[in-house]
DNA sequence: CCTACCGATCGGTAGG
DNA sequence: CCTACCGATCGGTAGG
């Protein structure tokens, strides 16, 4: 009759949801079952239900919250008076920093937001494309003030996000490469290229 | 009694194949079954079995099919009497097409090979480490012949890798946007940078 | 190529 | 929180 410990900044379910989080990541949400959490944690299966609802509920929790987070930071980032370039620094620093700091619940919103269900999907689908136009839209408002070049927003968007989603492979190499050094590097690179 | 097509540059199992990497693509390895495959192709599911071993040699035929063009490609570029500069612009176009080309394929490739079994998942790791291993070493030499910034190889590495992997989205706004504006903008990008 | 079927496993519920 | 269990679905096989 093991239990379920809440820690002290998160109920019973967060603990679900974490555990969740870092196997989904590991084996695909449809590749992970409710026993194999439920193994993790120490309880069985059933008594998951207690705390949540269902599989999917769980997947929703980690997406949405993910998602939140993005859009919470892109509001701060809009308002600042500051050039394009500094709001797409900022912006970069905050891909960055959460793809450290939540690592698993970024890689679950990356590559599993498919299995959410209607209306989730749906209504996650539509935050990232709100979120992709403000992008679009600080990029635009660069090339109109000449600190950007007129290459097309839409393209240069989805190569800065995809670049920030390849540090899910950096995960790996962390011992050799420092934070300060791949924030440097990255944002040199996407800013202002690599040739010299 | 409906039977499975050959088509002319491709046998029965390439059918499959096909369709599989099809099915994979939207829902996933693990989210597809043999059944929807098979209903997919207009047969029974164990009418598969007489051109297949098993669901998991279908993701090996794919994920090996897209790691060997690759290499082939690779090797290619090596051997080129050329700067550094121009055969990463020849990698990243051959990311490119290959995206276009083979979207399905790439696409599991990319994000189902986790499901691969031993020892297929360890030498599809390995391939695809050596790939980065050439890239980082054409990488070195730009950096040595002073044609590249001297920024970390590998974060150039999985910076640009990452960066195609982009487009993936891409594949939504087909109409809206050209192969040519698309392919010139993001070579553009990844080795100028976006600063005007 | 199909019908018929196997054992295993799944998400989830009832009831205590 | 657990035991016991449900119906559904899975990958795959036997046999024709």
């Amino acid at each position: 009759m093991a239990k379920i410990i809440a820690s002290k900044n998160g109920s019973k379910k967060d603990v679900i949801i974490k555990k969740a989080a870092g196997l989904f990541r590991s084996k695909g949400f449809m590749g992970s079952s409710m026993r194999e959490i439920a193994e993790n944690i120490g309880v069985e299966a059933s008594s998951l239900y207690n705390h949540i609802g269902s599989k999917n509920e769980l997947l929703q929790s980690i997406c949405f919250k993910v998602a939140n987070d993005f859009t919470n930071n892109i509001n701060e980032v809009e308002i600042q008076q500051t050039s394009s370039i500094k709001k797409l620094e900022l912006l970069i620093q905050f891909h960055i920093h959460m793809m450290l700091d939540a690592y698993d619940e970024v890689f679950v919103a990356n590559h599993e937001w498919k299995q959410l269900q209607e209306p989730f999907l749906s209504n996650f689908l539509h935050q990232r494309k709100l979120y992709e136009n403000r992008m679009i839209e600080i990029i635009n408002g660069g090339i109109k003030k000449k600190e950007l070049k007129n290459l097309h927003p839409h393209v240069m968007v989805f190569t800065i996000l995809s670049a920030v989603r390849g540090l899910e492979f950096w995960q790996q190499h962390k011992k050799n490469i420092s934070v300060t050094v791949l924030e440097a590097n990255m944002i040199e690179h996407l800013l202002k290229g690599i040739i010299k």
